[in-house]
DNA sequence: CGATGACTTGAACGCCATCAATCGCTGTGG
DNA sequence: CCACAGCGATTGATGGCGTTCAAGTCATCG
């Protein structure tokens, strides 16, 4: 709600054809609602005007796994084959804006400079991907946690702290942990290390007091 | 040694210019050289002739993720920003092709389908590392080994089994696990399971006897 | 208010890590 | 030719971190 939208310049080339309001058009998904499932047909591409959005797998027997929390600004859905590799969901009530895929392609065919763009996209998402494989292959919960805070906090920054729109049970399942443990190092972190503070009565509003703090922690 | 190329069409086009003999070069490499570090300029990219690579990320205390393995045909080191964002060395002895990455860069501003390849071949390592994040994230150290010995056992299949080029430590660092945890899991899928067969004197020579035993521990 | 859902906190368990001993193979030097 | 060091791998014993199970708190909403 307070979160400032992404003004990331090398987006800026792709959003140029996003905004022609020819080939786009908005969407509102209430809180929950699915956006694409997993090995749907990919026709459209996705940006966050407003809200949040998870993306995740599957195991057969539920277990899940959160690979990227989609914040205003970004842009997710984007794939190189025919299919999407994860199921969106809205995390909170939200506005996106989609752009036909095929649409894209046809600026593509003529256009290197968007394929340059659809490519440093991919690029930035495979950074992060590789990134969060160190975290859950070899760092502790308090490690996970940390970097998570960190993580939004920079994503998120706004006057007063962060609105985290995500519950405990999806930081659990990007950090590949349980919901308690997560709980329990975000307690720690405020009451015995000070280096968080939390707002108002939820406990979804914080404020990272040290982040030097938990910079350390997260080595 | 008994591993077939990789032959995937996908990476003809850019082997195309690659085979260019103006353009690119082989170097040696012997078992535990480095062949670039994270951070380091990215000059050139990769193609495993002969032999296997591991890429991998250091946390500051030495804990170690793999993110892949390089066998014959693979192409890696393909960065999109100017600095490589893994270490790669060679696990055993190993012949590599290089190419400038300079020269990529020429080639890639007059020939959209050059960019195309290189975004082609960026995607398919994205979907690998996402897949690999359930596996870090999710499952448990039993469905860890079975996956990747479907993995193995797919790239590098070979009459009478396949050839492991790595350690013990290597597969464990591939998997958010330690060695000894991968060597019961191999164990139990040989003795307790009969799932596999090592050849000969060493234990890095596998036979996969019943792959449908080890697709279903994998969920 | 009572119901519900998100979160916190406590207690006990279990999977995997850690520590440690041993085995088998290879290579090396006396 | 044998002793032995060294390395990779296996196997056993123990321990700890995070999970699981459970109870309780708090805010929201009918």
């Amino acid at each position: 709600m307070f979160n400032k939208p992404n003004t990331d310049p090398k987006k800026s080339r792709l959003l140029g054809e996003l905004g022609d309001p020819k080939v786009n058009s908005k969407a509102a998904y209430p809180k929950g609602a699915k956006v694409f499932g997993e090995a749907e047909p990919a026709d459209y591409i996705y940006q966050v005007v407003e809200g949040a959005v998870r993306s995740h797998k599957l195991l057969s027997d539920g277990r899940r796994q959160i690979g990227a929390f989609h914040l205003p600004g970004d842009i997710f859905g984007l794939e190189n084959g025919d299919f999407h590799r994860f199921t969106a969901e809205a995390i909170a009530d939200t506005t996106l804006r989609l752009v036909k895929r095929q649409s894209l392609e046809r600026v593509a065919k003529t256009d290197p400079a968007m394929v340059r763009a659809l490519l440093t996209m991919t690029t930035d998402s495979l950074q992060h991907v590789e990134n969060h494989m160190l975290l859950l292959g070899r760092k502790t919960s308090r490690e996970r946690v940390a970097a998570f805070l960190l993580e939004m906090n920079r994503r998120l920054t706004a006057p007063g702290g962060m609105a985290l729109p995500m519950s405990r049970r999806d930081i659990a399942d990007y950090l590949g942990l349980t919901l308690e443990t997560v709980s329990r190092a975000l307690s720690e972190f405020k009451r015995r290390k000070g280096y968080l503070m939390f707002l108002g009565s939820t406990q979804r509003q914080i404020v990272v007091l040290k982040p030097a703090g938990l910079a350390e922690i997260d080595s």
